[in-house]
DNA sequence: TTGAATGCAAAGGATTTGCATAGAG
DNA sequence: CTCTATGCAAATCCTTTGCATTCAA
């Protein structure tokens, strides 16, 4: 078992969380998916790999891990909310509109400079960013270049 | 009657859409606010306005405008969309997590030199990007600070 | 007159809630 | 045994669709 599961599932257990099937499953999706996944997703995932969880079950148990700063909330445009391990490297997303791949990147010396140049002028104290960048991926203009 | 306006109902016109009082009184209301709106508060504006628009319409209507790259859309971590017309200036938006106002703010170079870097290493078309910061807005921070 | 615009009701899709039951510790 | 976790059904909320009617040009 991968050392971040364990490690969230002893962490849950001195909150007084049990280490259950649905929940550990559900790290296993999360971990195994280098990409951001929706409940929908989820459900497909778990379905695939012949586990069934209710998705009131997930829902629930995804805000237990937000809470916990387990995992991470995005939004990629649509209507759904994505979620992830929170990623150790602070990164973003390159989404592609043509095939909705989704992407990781890293900015070179991030935001931290802009943020602490809005804190004081704005007075407003950033707790986080979200930065997603839309576009036409790399294996899509092979296809068919961005202008066709 | 604002320039703005004007000019997005005769373009509209010239592309075969008609002067609708629904489709003016939107854009009024889009134009008054400069936070960027979901259906649910436009609905209320509209009707704090004493003009009724059946929320379909709304819909609809913000689907032509965004066909035409004159409003734009926005998630802010809930479920809703929103929208404002599309910005002159290229801006992005400070969230008060807890009062849950809106700020705009303007990045002195904004991203361009991160987008350039992006396209050359990862073969990825930037067409747009959203960036949001989630924090305390001054007004908060005066009333309860935020490590409070 | 004619195609665009609108309203209304119903459908859809994601998420939440209430409640009774199952299960970990 | 006790409290957490789970499943199921129903409810909510935002958004979309179908269809009949109204209205701008």
């Amino acid at each position: 078992m991968k050392k971040r599961i364990e490690r969230y599932l002893s962490e849950l257990k001195s909150g007084g969380k049990r280490e259950s099937a649905a929940r550990t499953v559900l790290l296993w999706v999360l971990e195994a998916n280098s990409t951001p996944l929706s409940v929908p997703q989820i459900l497909a995932a778990l379905a695939r790999r012949g586990k069934t969880v209710n998705k009131t079950t997930v829902y629930r148990e995804l805000n237990t891990l937000l809470e916990r700063g387990m995992v991470r909330e995005l939004q990629f445009g649509d209507l759904k909310k994505r979620y992830e391990l929170t990623p150790e490297n602070h990164h973003h997303h390159l989404v592609c509109t043509r095939c909705h791949r989704v992407e990781d990147v890293e900015l070179p010396r991030d935001l931290d400079f802009q943020e602490r140049q809005i804190e004081k002028q704005k007075k407003f104290k950033i707790l986080n960013h979200t930065l997603e960048f839309f576009g036409i991926c790399a294996v899509c203009r092979r296809t068919r270049p961005p202008g066709a």
